[in-house]
DNA sequence: AGTAAATATTGAGGGTTATCAATACTTCAA
DNA sequence: TTGAAGTATTGATAACCCTCAATATTTACT
C-alpha cells in the first residue's frame, strides 16, 4: 500500500500578504480582464480621448474586431466594474472606472 | 450571391493610444499572469517578507497548491519578467522585480 | 407601423491553460 | 556513491474563453 507523501519540511509558514483572500480574487480578476489585448487597446483607447469616453460602434473598425465580439469585451469589462455604459440615444458611451485602476495601482505598489 | 456586410457608418476613427501594438501585447500578456489568483497571492506573498524573497518550497504549503503547480506558476512568472530566481544551495529564492511593476502601474494611469 | 442603424445574445468551434500524478533532475551531506 | 530533500518536466484531463455567423433587441425617424 501507498504511504502518505511526505510534505517538505523546510517550510515554516509565510507572512501572509496585505491582500485578503476575497480582494485578491477580485483583483485577479480584473487582470484577466485586462490581461486580453484587445481589451487594454480598449482602455488605452478610451483613455486617448479628450472626451475620455468612446461609442460602441467606434471600436469595430479601430480594433478590427467583429460588432458581436467587440460587444463581448465591453461586457466583460463592464461587469470587472472598469467601465460605466450610459444610453444617449441610438449610441452608448462607455467610460473608464478611475477607481478601478487605482485599485489596481495600489496592488503593485 | 451574398453581398457584403455593410460597415457602419456612425465612426470616425480613434485617437489611437498611448502604447504601440508590441508593447500592448507585452503588458497584456503580464496582466494575464497576474490574473491569477495563485500567482497574484504568490506576488502579495514575497512582497509580505521583510526579506522580500520566498524560497520556491515554502509556497506549497501556504498556497495549498502541488508543488508542480507550484513550480508552474513560478515558471511563467519567471518567464514574464515578474520573477527573479538565484540558487543558493539547495535552495531557489524568487524575488519581485520592481521595474515590471512600475510598467504595469504607469499603463494604469 | 415600418425601416435602418446600433447594440446584445446565442451557439459553435478552436485554442489556451490550470491542475495533478508520475517521473526526472539537482544539490548537499554522509 | 548513495540517499534525501528541493525543484523541474511530461503527459493527460478538464475548464475556460476568444472569436465569429446568425439572429434578436433596442432606438430613432418617417
Amino acid at each position: 500500500m501507498n504511504l502518505p507523501k511526505p510534505i517538505p519540511s523546510c517550510c515554516p509558514p509565510l507572512l501572509s500578504g496585505r491582500l485578503e483572500l476575497e480582494e485578491l480574487h477580485d483583483v485577479a480578476r480584473i487582470f484577466r480582464v485586462l490581461g486580453e489585448p484587445a481589451r487594454l487597446q480598449l482602455l488605452n483607447l478610451i483613455a486617448a480621448q479628450s472626451s475620455q469616453e468612446v461609442r460602441a460602434c467606434e471600436l469595430v473598425e479601430t480594433l478590427g474586431l467583429s460588432q458581436p465580439t467587440v460587444s463581448h469585451h465591453l461586457k466583460v469589462m463592464y461587469e470587472a466594474g472598469l467601465l460605466t455604459k450610459e444610453r444617449r440615444g441610438t449610441w452608448i458611451y462607455y467610460r473608464l472606472v478611475a477607481e478601478r485602476l487605482a485599485q489596481l495601482r495600489s496592488v503593485l505598489s
